[in-house]
DNA sequence: TTGCTCCTCACGTCACGTGAGGTGGC
DNA sequence: TTGCTCCTCACGTCACGTGAGGTGGC
């Protein structure tokens, strides 16, 4: 049993996800999200809940990692191709075709999570510089308010 | 006893950070970084080492932080007039005068060090999320090559 | 029907990239 | 003196911001 896809137009995905309308059409127009491809010029457009969730997603990964669009759509690019595949995952019967699908998704969340746990890394290794400096003003500090 | 520093010029400073030269120059031109105030027009620019150690720790902040070049001028402005009174340092009898120096060191690391900590935590986050998901992908797989 | 939201240009900005043509210093 | 590096414009690009003027749909 399926619900009809809530439709909402682009203030209210602007307004939950933080983003701006031009970011969003900006986005459209680089190809970075799908958008609806048969728009007739001039009439809104039109999202749903599955857009919101993408949009959330993809600008978590362009703020943390700091990725350009370009390396984000190729990062995301595998990932729409499995929710295209996901959308015909009903109609498909074949064990094969389903297993490559999920054989998919894991290399992609794969790729995302070594590049966040790299990043933390790097993170960590910056915050234990910051650590020993700190320190070595705390020492000075007591030197300077000593005998 | 203090060693003259060691001169270089541009190149070598992008060599060694792995900027461009021209980053070095935009930065210069922001005022980001200090830059020789007394250089004569068409005349070579000359760096230290302590220049190259501030490019590294300021292009990793705006990497690892992802902060706006204005953002990073606010959190290292503290730092430099910092330097710039801890060259005084040994000049400064004062008791007070240094304990303020030291006190202004310690409130810029501890910045730093929040911002850094906030970060990690958004990574840790979003590193638990995407571990969800392929926990989510392999029982599908399994599943799928079960009976 | 009236507002409010949305639409499409189109120019501005930030943080540089990329030459073009010319000078400086080991 | 010859190369190589550096110099200063200055225009291009990426990822949007910011209006201007006009239409769409509850």
């Amino acid at each position: 049993v399926s619900v009809v896809a809530e439709r909402m137009r682009i203030g209210e995905v602007a307004a939950r996800t933080g983003l701006t309308t031009r970011t969003i059409r900006y986005y459209e127009e680089i190809g970075l999200l799908p958008g609806g491809d048969a728009r007739e010029k001039g009439r809104h457009r039109s999202y749903d809940e599955a857009d919101v969730e993408r949009l959330l997603h993809v600008t978590r990964l362009r703020d943390l990692l700091g990725l350009s669009l370009e390396e984000l759509s190729e990062l995301v690019e595998a990932e729409e191709a499995r929710a295209a595949l996901r959308r015909r995952w009903e109609e498909t019967e074949s064990r094969e075709e389903r297993l490559r699908i999920v054989e998919q998704a894991l290399v992609n969340v794969d790729r995302q999570l070594e590049l966040v746990r790299h990043r933390t890394q790097e993170l960590g290794r910056l915050e234990q510089e910051l650590a020993e400096r700190r320190k070595l003003i705390l020492r000075r500090r007591r030197e300077l308010a000593g005998p």
